[in-house]
DNA sequence: CTGAAAGCGCTTACAG
DNA sequence: CTGAAAGCGCTTACAG
């Protein structure tokens, strides 16, 4: 049979509920007693139930993670596992877990969702996506549940944790003109997500300086955030041939774009830059391109950290106070050998 | 406050055990009653309470993924988002969630999943690595909890899902001679993991029936799954010139070969053949060499399932049958333009 | 087909 | 510093 909390109160000569305190730390016990109880539940293997305690104490130590509706290219992106990766590391570290969140179109996504959330088994979420107008978010926005999303979504007031968008497609702007690059495109995405839309104007903004800015046509969206799509994207601009500089939304995006510029034999024609979830700057990086650093793996860990923040106050008076944090991007140079 | 199964007895008129049957689809429950308990369920709102159910009636629908031993290679490896998509997608078509693993050395990793375990906080396990001689894999053999492998650990019975690594590098073997190649250079990984060595002795069996073997300098072992990995060990191979035909154990590693080989403007020399998470079919793919599609998402996808079989025999006597399954990988060409 | 009652294994005021 | 007792919100034999 399983060891109950009664069996290590039994041995220790103590009641349940001295076990209990001893379990959580708590001050009020005695030195002596938590080394013995300790030691007696390390003798009988004793771990505690975590429905008893959760039901009992109405936390779970459980954070939900909310996936976007399926698609191909969120779960093929670099982004996804390391910002997984930097969520886990710091609930880890606090001693949290993490629940994925399932369902495939936004009525079962929502369902799942409110069963978490009202069901008591998460005590906030965190949202790997950020969009507009999402069912979800409206959901966890009106009923005040605790939560953070990766990403922004301009006008509404929540937490959030983002790249600084904005600034380091300007940066990236700079770098390409100052290479000698005269006639920038924008090779995009989808524009309802916000990051795009910063990131065009962050372009717009270094390039005013130059009395220039992106005609509509120079900025190319509708792509999915796959290679192949950045492949026959660059193949026809190169027949187009009218770019010299490329800000390039996405690092899956780049790598096709860049294989079409190899193939072609166009390395000196064109300069480009992109973005990462990571760096992988420890190795020779064969794709020759510098681009700025996005450090998912810290979103994901500021995130978390955000999270518990909210958390630890959610007893405080109903302050409406919101974090929006903006983590720093590195701009990496490949090493050439 | 929040609504419970005594509200929803109350105003239904019943007693709080027939709305936890209704809860549960009992079928002692004749169906008007269903009926008019749903409505009031979803007019109160109402939603279970997954601790109290999980604690009366010790079973959570949470089953664990256990994680290895942190290294950017398995975060950055395809095989990661896929394998964890299929499992949750199937996780919830039955209702099951997925919980993560934390802990980043073994002695955490396996504190862990006991308290998981022993916490009854989880039903089963997805192991997404297989080692020899893993302490987290020996502790659940030893208990005897429930748990399916991806991937192979040969010796040990035990639940396990995997790709039938041993045939499709025989078959890749096999198709590299037919198109010329007579000089082939397995480009592998870690031996400890099985199907590295599989992949070896597929490869010799393919090669046995032209009366040649692999030998021992012919197997690039002991380098991380990373493109810049595959790009470093091409630039070696191809100063070294003298093979013809490349299997290459990672489709991360290939991309860097791939690179190297084009950049020396080497195609035509190399025969080249990888393995895949997933088939990009849909779009003109850019790399121009043939895959084995091995499918992670169905390998999350069964895995899953036969954790639900092992699950539901859990009851069932003391019988010593396992599954080991191997599904299906296809061979993909390039779409050439 | 339905209900009353005990119990799952904890936590937490309250009292001392 | 510690204990007795009530309670968290369900499920499940048992009885009818």
């Amino acid at each position: 049979m399983t060891v109950t909390i009664k069996d290590v109160a039994k041995m220790a000569g103590v009641a349940p509920s001295t076990v209990s305190r001893v379990i959580s730390d708590h001050p009020s016990i005695s030195q002596a007693t938590k080394n013995r109880v300790r030691q007696i539940m390390k003798d009988l293997q004793y771990y505690p139930n975590f429905n008893a305690r959760q039901l009992a104490s109405k936390r779970s130590r459980i954070v939900g993670i909310v996936l976007p509706p399926d698609s191909d290219a969120f779960y093929q992106n670099p982004f996804f596992p390391t910002v997984l990766r930097g969520i886990n590391e710091t609930a880890s570290r606090y001693q949290y877990s993490l629940l994925l969140s399932t369902g495939e179109g936004d009525q079962s996504r929502l369902e799942h969702i409110k069963a978490m959330i009202y069901g008591k088994q998460v005590e906030g979420l965190i949202f790997l996506y950020a969009a507009e107008a999402d069912p979800l978010l409206s959901f966890v926005l009106e009923e005040g549940f605790p939560f953070v999303v990766i990403g922004n979504v301009a006008g509404i007031p929540m937490n959030s944790i983002d790249n600084d968008n904005l600034k380091i497609s300007q940066l990236a702007t700079d770098y390409l003109w100052q290479q000698g690059a005269r006639r920038i495109a924008f090779i995009g995405g989808d524009t309802r997500q916000q990051f795009i839309t910063q990131r065009i104007r962050g372009v717009n903004l270094a390039l005013s300086k130059h009395d220039q800015q992106l005609a509509e046509d120079d900025i190319y969206n509708q792509i999915p955030f796959l290679a192949s799509a950045g492949y026959e994207l660059m193949n026809q601009l190169i027949r187009k041939d009218c770019y010299d500089g490329l800000v390039v939304s996405d690092q899956l995006v780049a790598e096709g774009v860049y294989h079409a510029i190899l193939e072609h034999d166009l390395l000196e024609r064109y300069q480009m830059l992109t973005f990462k979830a990571y760096s992988d700057q420890h190795s020779v990086n064969y794709l020759h391109y510098p681009y700025f650093n996005l450090d998912s793996q810290k979103l994901g860990d500021q995130a978390m950290e955000i999270l518990l923040e909210v958390l630890s106050e959610a007893d405080g008076p109903d302050r409406k106070r919101y974090v929006y944090e903006l983590i720093p991007s590195e701009l990496v140079f490949p090493r050439t050998k």
